[in-house]
DNA sequence: ACACCTTCGTTCGAATTTGAACAACAGGAG
DNA sequence: CTCCTGTTGTTCAAATTCGAACGAAGGTGT
């Protein structure tokens, strides 16, 4: 019978979902890196700053509220809006509500490069992903994934 | 009716899935790296690196190998192979049936700092991932990830 | 008005990752 | 044996990432 110090180890099942889950992202990380980069110049990351920004009303977000749904850094925020601003595809404004506020606007350039970009990218999600998994998987995969991002948002706060 | 140049955008369902997997899978790799980095020095990477090194038999792989079943790029493991060494959890050997070859070994060292690190870890997957889905999420999790792996696989060759 | 704690975005240094270039070797066709 | 092509692991410069520290400002309770 198992120890009661002993760690409850992940069993063949558990352990092929989580490895699943660990390659799959690993290798679509770096494929859609790949296609992006040769593409349109963009990384990943830098594709979904434009994503969320033009998602967003007026195309415009606070740093903060961006780093968020990215999932990043604040630090690492900071760059990529940086670099971007350079590219000309983003701008800085400063927030009237807030003096410390900090917004970065989609520019014209910005949703041009978008535009261009996301055909193929969402091409290539398709190809790898979606279009790999049957219509229960898909649900399945966002109801369970779902609610796992939510927990460890939850925890974050 | 939609236009034979325009892409198939993802419906609803389909950008849920893509989009839980994204935010899952970068919500959980910056906790996962917390809590190693936090209780045993370990980054999740050099993790891994111990965890298919102990799996292998005589703990003990050709870098090439290794890398594969990493999912990353053969300088990125150098690195951090270097970094075990000089920490000596690994240690390089030359292989016996290839000069070019270079085995990286598990030491007793190494064996030991992973079985102290493994089961916080696995505690924490279980949390985060595995104890929050059901047992047909997580099949269904495992086969479909699975199959996306394995399609992903195929390309690179 | 005052102190106090939180939030905002940036800067900084350190660590990590990547692809390209490279030298050395393996393996097979001729 | 001899080319020729592919593989192996490393080095290198460049890009990116993160956390901690920071100055500046918001917001609250008294």
């Amino acid at each position: 019978m198992p120890s009661l110090n002993e760690p409850r180890w992940l069993d063949p099942d558990e352990a092929a979902a989580w490895r699943g889950f660990v390659v799959a992202s690993n290798l679509l990380n770096r494929r859609l890196e790949r296609q992006l980069k040769e593409d349109s110049g963009l990384s990943h990351q830098q594709y979904e700053i434009l994503v969320h920004l033009s998602a967003a009303p007026g195309g415009s977000l606070r740093m903060t509220e961006l780093a968020d749904k990215l999932v990043t850094s604040k630090s690492g925020l900071t760059y990529q809006v940086t670099q971007l601003e350079r590219a000309g595809l983003v701008a800085r404004r400063s927030c009237p509500s807030d003096v410390r506020g900090v917004i970065a606007e989609l520019t014209d350039q910005g949703r041009e490069a978008l535009r261009q970009a996301a055909p193929g990218h969402v091409a290539l999600v398709r190809e790898l992903l979606i279009d790999v998994l049957t219509r229960e998987q898909l649900a399945v995969l966002a109801e369970g994934l779902g609610t796992v991002s939510a927990r460890l948002r939850l925890e974050d706060a």
